[in-house]
DNA sequence: GGAGCAGAGTTCGCTCAACGAACCCAGGGA
DNA sequence: TCCCTGGGTTCGTTGAGCGAACTCTGCTCC
């Protein structure tokens, strides 16, 4: 078994996992992609237990993921409402490739609750894999995995 | 919050989620990736507890994801080995994902462990968003999510 | 001024999953 | 014969997720 001699305790993937991988993490991710930014709101549409809401909301502040920005409805007191980073939002294509991922599995007779368009083009979007040579990669299998750090 | 009135029961995220959102299976599907196949090779570059593994490799089993393969090497008695389904080598896009943004978040001095490159002409490769229409996107923004089938 | 209310949590038991260590079992080799 | 290795299973402890109930605060309405 070829197993490349990688540092696997750095390994990019368990590091974002270790952010955003606990249970409804995702889930707060994609309701704040939606528009949701309140409290009350992740709660209602996720039904998350509120000390877990609470916890996983601190995680993603505390990770830079999300900002609690204040705020003053009129005729209201002052509340907070959380919303994405820069750094959240490049958390995008990993809900995208879920959601792509799901639709093609998991939609029965091709029932995607959820369709993503190109903004004034109106056409679908999905993610492609593409080199920096332009090229489009048909899949995973035209991937090869360098470990870097260790020897060749 | 002009919050979309679709059904998040069937989210195709949450779904996807609930196939391969536990601890650990993402890091098994890293692995397999990279080319592991046999539990003790998956146990010893995880650390992962026995019995997760085992039941995290049965659960990806059952949902499609990898198949049990028996195989056996000369001198040894007969095995088997877990190797990705073609439903499993869709997930790819998800760890790419996943793995970039730890790289760009994550890596201290740009300290990248795993590059991706094309398998041919050895240039980078990245993820991006592409529309039907040819368009490469620049970013989550230029996404409009549209709900489908609202009410049954 | 007081009552009531909503948003945003916190606290409390309960349950269930994850953990590491130890144990098991089958086949092959010394 | 015993030992080793791969691939598990079992066990007791710890920790995380859960729903329900409670808290705190600053509104608005009477």
């Amino acid at each position: 078994m070829s197993e490349a001699p990688w540092d696997r305790s750095r390994c990019s993937v368990a590091g974002t996992l270790a952010v955003i991988g606990e249970k409804w993490s995702l889930l707060v991710l994609r309701e704040a992609f939606l528009g949701v930014r309140r409290f009350a709101d992740f709660q209602r549409v996720l039904g998350a237990p509120r000390a877990v809401l609470t916890d996983r909301l601190a995680t993603l502040v505390d990770q830079g993921v999300l900002r609690r920005v204040p705020y003053q409805a009129p005729g209201e007191r002052q509340r907070h409402e959380y919303r994405l980073t820069q750094k959240g939002i490049d958390l995008h294509p990993v809900l995208v490739a879920l959601m792509a991922w799901g639709d093609r599995y998991l939609a029965e007779d091709g029932d995607v609750p959820l369709e993503l368009r190109h903004r004034g083009c109106e056409e679908p979007v999905h993610l492609a894999l593409v080199c920096d040579a332009g090229h489009e990669l048909s899949g995973a299998r035209d991937v090869r995995p360098v470990p870097r750090g260790a020897r060749a």
